[in-house]
DNA sequence: ACCTGAACACCGTTCAAGT
DNA sequence: ACCTGAACACCGTTCAAGT
C-alpha cells in the first residue's frame, strides 16, 4: 500500500475492494486514497474525475462475465456478473452513458442475437440489455435493503426468489 | 418563499422545480433549503434525511402518470410519466426500496394484466416494471449527455428515437 | 513522472437555542 | 410547532510545490 507506481489498474482494483466492502454510497475518493496509501490528489494523476474512474469499474465488472454461448446463457452470466459486485448493477447503469461497460454488455448480447439468426439484432440486444440492467438492479437494491434489515428476507434467498423473475424476462425476450 | 408554513408537499413541490432546473445531481438539501428561503436544518423538521425525501419525489413522479386502460397504454403512460421529470427514472429506481413509488408503478402494471386476464399477474408486472424502468433509466441518461454535448443528438430525437425500443419490449412482454 | 500539502467550494445531519 | 445558528464530519477537485 505505498505510494508509488499506482495505474489505473491498481486503482481500479482497489475501488472494487472498496466496493464489495462497503458499497457504492461508501466508495469516496477520499476513502480510496486512504486505501492505497497516498493523498487524494494523487488519484487525479491516473484519472480524469470520479465519474470516469466509476466508468472504468463498470467496464471490469462487465468484462468479468463469463463465456457463453446463446442469447440466454449470455444474459445470464451478464446477470451475475452484476451481481458478484456488490452495487454492481448501480455502477453499471450510471456510468453507461461514459463507460464502454454498457455498451461491451450489449455488444455481447447483440452477437448472441446474431449467432441464433435474430431478424433485428441490434433492436433486440437493445431490449434485452435495458431489462438485464433495469432487474438487476431493482434485487439488488432489494439485497441490500434485506441486508440492513428493511427489508424481511435473507439477502441470499431474494437473489433466488428473483431467479424465476429473470427466466420469464429472457423467455419473454428471446422467443419471438 | 418566506420560511414559515412549509410541509411536506411544499417540500416536494420545490424540490421537482429544482430537478427539472438543475437534475438529480445537484439537488441538494441545501440548495432546496435556499429555494424555500429557510436555512437547511429546518428541512429536517419535516423530513427524516434526503433519501425520505427522494422516496416522495418519487412517489409523486409515479403519481403523474395518467390514467390508463391496458397493459401497453399503461406502460406508456408510466414511462412517460418518468420522462417527463428531469432524472425522473434515476430517481424513482433509487428509491425504489424505500418508497411506494417503485410499487405504485409495479402495482399499476399488475391490475392492468389482471383486468386483461394474465394467468400470473404478479410476475409479468414485475418483469415489465423491470424493463420499464431500465429502458427510460438508460433513454434518459443518453438524454442528459445529448445535453452536455457528449453524445451527438437531439435530446428530443433521443427520446424519440428510443420508442420503438419501447415498443419493441412491450410487444414482447405482453403478448404470452 | 508521480506525489504531497494546502486550499476552495461544497455536502448531509445534529442539536441546542430561539420564537 | 417550527425555525435559526453553529457546529461536526465529511465530500470532489485544483494547483503550486516537492522529489
Amino acid at each position: 500500500m505505498r505510494g508509488t507506481g499506482h495505474d489505473l489498474e491498481g486503482i481500479v482494483d482497489a475501488a472494487l475492494e472498496l466496493l464489495d466492502a462497503f458499497g457504492l454510497p461508501d466508495l469516496s475518493m477520499r476513502r480510496l486514497a486512504t486505501h492505497l496509501g497516498v493523498q487524494p490528489s494523487a488519484l487525479y494523476w491516473h484519472v480524469e474525475n470520479k465519474q470516469s474512474l466509476l466508468a472504468a469499474v463498470a467496464d471490469r465488472i462487465v468484462s468479468e462475465a463469463a463465456p457463453a454461448t446463446g442469447v440466454r446463457e449470455t444474459a445470464r452470466a451478464l446477470r451475475d456478473a452484476l451481481l458478484n459486485r456488490r452495487d454492481g448493477a448501480e455502477v453499471v447503469v450510471s456510468t453507461a452513458a461514459l463507460s464502454l461497460g454498457s455498451d461491451a454488455l450489449e455488444a455481447r448480447i447483440r452477437s448472441a442475437y446474431e449467432a441464433a439468426g435474430s431478424a433485428d439484432p441490434a433492436r433486440d440486444a437493445t431490449v434485452l440489455a435495458q431489462f438485464v440492467l433495469g432487474h438487476t438492479y431493482l434485487v439488488q437494491q432489494r439485497m441490500q435493503a434485506a441486508a440492513i434489515g428493511a427489508y424481511d428476507a435473507d439477502p441470499a434467498d431474494v437473489a433466488a426468489a428473483t431467479r424465476a423473475d429473470f427466466e420469464a424476462g429472457i423467455d419473454r425476450l428471446t422467443t419471438p
